[in-house]
DNA sequence: AGATCTACAGGATTTACACC
DNA sequence: GGTGTAAATCCTGTAGATCT
């Protein structure tokens, strides 16, 4: 019961804002190039840093998240390319190409810029401004032109690509420990951690003693009170950066459960 | 301006029940 | 035991109003 979610399999783009910074869940393994700009990206403890010409790669099932940066006076550009695993099942048929042993290691890669992919990402430009013109055969084809392009140049992702393993039932208290910043919905850290909603939701309640959300909840609203206490942060700061997406919101839950509103606990 | 409160739709949790 | 589903209920996220 993967959630397949509509998103463009071959995806341009660019931001002129100063900096932007997000969360992201990568449902599918993708490739792509930094155009202009820089773009710092941090997935389960690993840090990579990527700017103009650099070309990388990026497993699937992983909470991600990024800073982009544009060059002074100009705008963050990249290209990438979203590989899904119907077209990975298709060319793992059709070429008899298979996973030997299952590599984890490899979150992210910076990829060698050699001709291959230089040429291919120039081929690329034609689909990126024609926005549903493009018949979904050529698209596919493209895609799967990148696999054997990766493939060619970077034979050890054939063992991430054709990982076609789910996740596994994996450590729920350490899993959530770490990732418990991520604002993301419950079905997705249930997929995550290996397990459907209902057993992620009865294991959760074994090992924290509290229901999904409510723990997520008092995290966040733990760090709050540190950021506000013991950092001085004002609460228009905080609130984003402990997962809360919504102020308002956030001064409510926070004087709930405190007894005074955000704004006086740091006095 | 930032911070707080209120009301409501939709998502999350609980409860109950069927399956193996 | 452990597991998935459905309906009722509860709660969070959100917009807009109000306060400081």
């Amino acid at each position: 019961m993967s959630n397949q979610e509509k998103r463009p399999k071959i995806l341009y783009s660019c931001y002129a804002q100063k900096s932007s910074e997000g969360e992201q869940f990568i449902p599918n393994h993708s490739v792509g190039l930094v155009i202009t700009g820089a773009s710092e990206i941090f997935i389960g403890g690993e840090k990579f840093v990527f700017s103009d010409g650099d070309f990388r790669f990026f497993r699937r099932n992983q909470l991600a998240r990024y800073t982009k940066y544009p060059p002074a006076g100009g705008e963050f550009k990249s290209i990438s390319i979203n590989i899904d695993q119907e077209i990975l099942h298709s060319i793992s048929n059709e070429y008899d190409l298979h996973m030997q042993k299952p590599n984890h290691d490899i979150k992210g890669l910076a990829l060698e810029a050699n001709g291959l992919l230089k040429n291919y990402i120039d081929s690329i430009w034609p689909y990126l401004d024609g926005n549903n013109e493009f018949n979904q055969a050529l698209i596919d084809l493209k895609v799967k032109e990148a696999v054997m392009i990766l493939l060619q140049t970077t034979p050890i992702l054939k063992d991430v690509l054709f990982d076609f393993s789910e996740p596994g039932k994996i450590d729920l208290e350490a899993y959530m420990n770490a990732n418990y910043k991520f604002n993301v919905d419950i079905n997705r850290f249930a997929y995550l951690t290996g397990r459907s909603l209902a057993t992620f939701k009865r294991d959760f309640e074994k090992i924290f003693n509290l229901s999904p959300n409510r723990w997520l909840q008092k995290k966040r609203l733990n760090d709050a009170y540190y950021l506000l206490t013991e950092k001085g942060w004002k609460s228009s700061d905080v609130y984003l950066e402990v997962g809360f997406k919504d102020l308002s919101h956030f001064s409510f839950a926070f004087k709930k459960a405190y007894g005074m509103a955000p704004s006086r606990v740091g006095i």
